[in-house]
Parts: structure tokens; C-alpha cells; sequence
DNA sequence: GACATTTTGTTCGTATACAAATGGAATTTG
DNA sequence: CAAATTCCATTTGTATACGAACAAAATGTC
């Protein structure tokens, strides 16, 4: 040890057995796979499209709380995709401070033809364990969500 | 179901069952308690201050693959610590390529102060499982890495 | 009906994250 | 030794991510 610590944690502390440093490079892999697998679009792009053909029209707001996307994030997010022409907006006529957001029939067309790459993109990231693992490892997961 | 799928993988999709998005949760709410148990630095600050202090002098790039940053993301990280004054560099006499980033006093007395505190944080990120369940998502989770 | 609170969307600032390109330096190899 | 390759650090551009502050609109309460 090339340093005396006085205080154990300083000690104790090994960063390659944290749960936030290997759940950072957990999720390293797997943005790395989806881009490979699926260089169309982002995964949060594809996660909100996803979504948005999931639930119809929604509110932006309602589409971020939904995909677990702060508001500021949210934005940038429906940006990008209106720009591509894959989501549109259309103002709520009761409520004059909300747009309704909802997949183009480009939009739509193009999740229709990525979804299985998505599905195949969690089946290599979960690869290297077995079926029982997969599960296990899952409902932990949620746990920590 | 508000629309047709022509194909089975849209039908199929679950936002909330893919892996990529429970870690991107998983994340969010391990993040969450670092900032809150630890506002003065952020994580991956945390992460490279702790790893430097551990490894010594070491160069950019060469930190940046212990802590898992490419070199554009290292290079945002060491400039933020360096102008924090936890950090600095020397120039390495044989290779006029490298610099040295080390830990200053400043530096270690912090990394030192707050170690119990990262420990902590990662003992809270966990709180949702007991002691064997913990076990098993780490053994998992290193595996997805 | 008046006022406080909440909700919606936006903007700003800061901090990761990574691809791609660059230039300079060291190393490998033929 | 010269050429190809690799390595180091930097820069640019794009895309999350979130805190904080804001105005306009809607809702709740008294």
C-alpha cells in the first residue's frame, strides 16, 4: 500500500465493489450493444417512441414521467424526434398550456421495424447468464429501481 | 390495445421488463442518494479522486481506463478536479506526451474524509436487499460488465 | 371571487458520455 | 533506420441528465 490511511474507510474503500461502478459499467455495455444493434436511434430516443406508440397522445410531462425522463430532459429528447419527423405535437385544446405529443406514421412504422432489434439488444446484454440467472437477476433489479 | 402491430416484436415490447431500462433506474436512484449523502463531490469525481489516491501517480488516460472514462471524459473530470484543487499534474520527464495527474494534500484529506460516506452510499443503494440477495445481484451484475 | 398551490413547458448552467478527428510522441516492425 | 503503428492528450459535436428558476395556465381552498 502506497499510503497510510488513518481513517478504514479510506482503506476499505475498493471502487471495482461498488454497486454504482458496476452498474455504470453494466449500463456502458449495453449502450455499447444497443448502438451496434441499433444505430438508428438512442436508446432513450427508442424508449420514448416505444412508449409513445404504447400509450397514444400524451402529454410531454406525462410522456417523460412515464420513461423515467426529467422535464429538461424530456424536451430534448420529443426535439430531436420531431426533427426526424418520427413524433408530432398537437395542442390540447382544453388546456392551453399542453401539446399533445404522438408518434408519426413514420414514427410508428419505425418502432414496428426495430422492436425486435430492441428485444435482441436486452437478449445480448443478458447474455452471459443462464435462464435462471436472467430471472433472478431481474426481480433484484427492480428492487433497486 | 390502441393499435395494431403487423409484427410480433411490438406486441412483445416492455419498456419496463428490458434490462437497459431498469439499470438506466437503477442508476437514476443510486445517483440520487450520492448526491444526497455526498454533495461535495459528484460520483465519477468521487470515483477518479478515489482510484488516483489509490493508484498514485498516474497518467490521464491510464486513470481514465481504471475508472472506465474514454480520454475525452477523463479529460473533463481531471480539469474539474484540478481546478477544484484536489488534483494535479506534473509532466513526466521521459515521455513528453504524459502528464502525471496525482491527488493533492487537499485532495487526499477529502478522499479521506468521505470514504465512509461512499461506503455508506453504497450500503443505502442496496438497503432494498438483505445480505445473500445483495451477494447474488453483485456476482450477476459483474457479469453483465 | 381572491389567493395560494400545482402543473406544464421552457431556458440556463453544469456534468457526464462517447464518436471522430487531430497532432505530437513513442514504439514496433520490416 | 525508416515506415507503420500505437499511444497520449486535446478538441469538436451530439446526446443524455438534472437542478434551478421562470411564466403562463389550471386547480384547489377559503
Amino acid at each position: 500500500m502506497q499510503y497510510e490511511f488513518k481513517d478504514k474507510a479510506a482503506n476499505a474503500y475498493r471502487l471495482e465493489e461498488q454497486v454504482g461502478f458496476l452498474l455504470r459499467r453494466a449500463s456502458q455495455r449495453h449502450l455499447s450493444i444497443f448502438t451496434q444493434m441499433l444505430p438508428d436511434l438512442t436508446s432513450t430516443q427508442f424508449a420514448t417512441l416505444a412508449k409513445l406508440c404504447e400509450m397514444g397522445p400524451t402529454s410531454q410531462n406525462a410522456l417523460g414521467r412515464a420513461v423515467a425522463m426529467d422535464a429538461a430532459t424530456i424536451k430534448g429528447v420529443a426535439d430531436r424526434l420531431r426533427a426526424r419527423g418520427l413524433v408530432m405535437a398537437t395542442p390540447d385544446e382544453e388546456d392551453r398550456r399542453r401539446h399533445y405529443l404522438s408518434a408519426t406514421e413514420e414514427g410508428r412504422a419505425l418502432y414496428e421495424r426495430t422492436a425486435h432489434a430492441a428485444l435482441a439488444i436486452t437478449g445480448e446484454t443478458l447474455a452471459p447468464l443462464d435462464a435462471d440467472e436472467i430471472e433472478t437477476f431481474l426481480t433484484l433489479l427492480r428492487k433497486l429501481c
